[in-house]
DNA sequence: TTGTACGCGTTATCAA
DNA sequence: TTGATAACGCGTACAA
């Protein structure tokens, strides 16, 4: 069994109060004693248990966070943010993966609340109301990563995907592309639809026409996603110059395809991708993409939990942080051949 | 306030014992009360509170996980191997990265301590013997994945990177290459030694010459080492026709540079990676590359924690398991030329 | 079948 | 400056 401040207090031959005073530096303490307490608890090798702290404090410092997948490559950074944060703040933090999982979801969820974690950070996912109020009603607050529900009144980080599938479609309208098409993700909620908006924007905003038949949709984001919407695209008759893909795993997928069909990127067909994911600079040739600030999501995301949980119930506005990237351009995109 | 059982109990006008046993299915309680009982908790929302549990059976049903990095390519299917694990046995997960710091690897683990997981998993790390001790004291077990140290009386589980290596070397033997080289990586400690090894072995089992002067080691095990140990490699007079790499990061890396001094992969140079992350199949050309098991290492270690902690004081021997996976031949590697 | 009483380790209140 | 006591939410001997 573990030391606790009972066996200090023992040895000390003080109060198990006075050994919780002197090991927290509280003020009224002598000099002397409050050494004397520190030494025997080094000694004893003490640790604190925080079960027993968090029973009386009502506050785990615990954070909780659920992704859809671990693996995703543009989701590791986003945790590393958030934990970089936590770290500074001695908060921990939970981890929970609910592969695209109503049912699994909610079981995490109710794990959390049961562990009676400080907050919840929730990426990409589809979370329904029945499960907000889960938490609502414990007092737990949440924050949404990238949400991917149409409407949500959830304090939320988020990525401007309109604006960044905006900028790629102008950067290949500049190089002299006019018939453009778009590859999406079957999966994909919100985030697909503001790609898809941001493509759409940028035609329209130059006079050119939005054509339905130039949207291919995979069946989700990994690179298997982006060759099977490809394949639809080329058997068309009149293929389209450039492809505005929804991330950059789809993209490299549908770039092995269109090697393998013997047509050469950027020559034959542009290509351009989103999220900046550090594989998206080793393809070849290497893609042109809007960088996601994903470190730096995390962070925020961290960071407004933290705030939230700390205003507790005077919560003021329902905050939401709307990130930007930047356009990188690489070698996948070049003018039209002709 | 949350809802307690003690809430429960003064509505349904029976006492807090009843209604502890009622909500878990204990057999002396009539089905009447039980179902009323649990009724009641499911109007109110009552959400069982773990620290409080935790107090009285001292077991927080966490596993503590301490990675180097988390965005780490070929990490994310380990931890998910784990969590899949853990979700299966109702335990929770708790994740943090030390960054390569001993100084943060020993608050995160102070901090496990504090919060009384149940076990520890700790991926690749130098961990030394006085944080063991921390957590041996405390009564946690530990498990080790890819331990860097050179020796440990720690229950482990590895993968077999001697032999992977081992393999690699040979495919490439037997292709007919004669003068191959191996790009190390600084950072990792039994890894490196281990991968190196086999490369060793392979050459001397057929009777070539280990040559020092074609180890080339690189400052880490990302892209970047991978192109700052090959730049050594090209100012050579006589260049090796192939390249073991320490993964396949390194590889990438290596890879790249060559390409961009006019060098044909596998043509003028074949090129090996070590690890098979799913990015490797979709450079150009795909990698030649040993498959690391990465989900069945993560599942391998959490069993083994799980079975250790449920041992409890009673430890058999300190298992150690070691997997193998296998050689995935794709176009990066090829006979040498002329 | 149900209830009483106590303890898990810690912190806070009040009194000395 | 220190100590006695209660409380956090739950589980469990023991008793009824």
């Amino acid at each position: 069994m573990a030391v606790t401040i009972k066996d200090i207090a023992e040895i000390a031959q003080v109060s198990h109060t006075t050994v919780s005073r002197a090991l927290r530096g509280h003020s009224a303490i002598s000099r002397d004693t409050a050494v004397r307490i520190q030494q025997i608890a080094d000694e004893l090798g003490y640790v604190p248990n925080s079960a027993a702290r968090g029973l009386k404090s009502s506050s785990s410092r615990i954070l909780g966070v659920i992704v859809q997948r671990i693996e995703d490559p543009s989701l590791g950074e986003v945790i590393d943010g958030i934990e970089e944060v936590l770290q500074a703040e001695e908060y921990s933090l939970f981890l929970a993966a609910s592969h695209h999982d109503p049912e699994r979801e909610k079981k995490i969820i109710r794990n959390m609340c049961e562990h009676r974690v400080d907050g919840v950070i929730i990426c990409a996912s589809q979370i329904d109301l029945a499960q907000m109020q889960q938490l609502q009603q414990l007092g737990v607050p949440a924050v949404l990563v990238n949400n991917q529900a149409k409407e949500t009144a959830t304090p939320s980080v988020c990525h401007d995907d309109e604006y960044g599938s905006y900028e790629l479609t102008r950067h290949l309208l500049a190089s002299g592309h006019t018939v453009i098409g778009y590859l999406g993700n079957a999966m994909a909620g919100k985030a697909n639809e503001d790609r898809l908006g941001g493509y759409r924007r940028a035609l329209i905003e130059v006079g050119l026409p939005f054509r339905e038949e130039l949207v291919f949709v995979g069946p989700n984001g990994l690179a298997v996603g982006g060759a099977l919407a490809v394949e639809q695209c080329l058997r068309l008759a009149q293929r389209p110059s450039a492809l505005v893909c929804f991330n950059d795993m789809m993209a490299i997928g549908a770039l092995q395809v269109l090697q393998k069909n013997g047509l050469h990127v950027p020559q034959d067909c542009s290509i351009v991708g989103f999220g900046n994911i550090s594989f998206s600079a080793y393809v070849t040739p290497p893609l042109t993409t809007f960088h996601q600030p994903k470190r730096e999501i995390g962070r925020e995301a961290a960071l407004l939990a933290l705030r939230l949980l700390r205003a507790g119930a005077n919560e003021s506005k329902p905050a939401t942080k709307l990130l930007r990237g930047e356009l990188i351009v690489r070698a996948s995109t070049a003018s039209p051949a002709g």
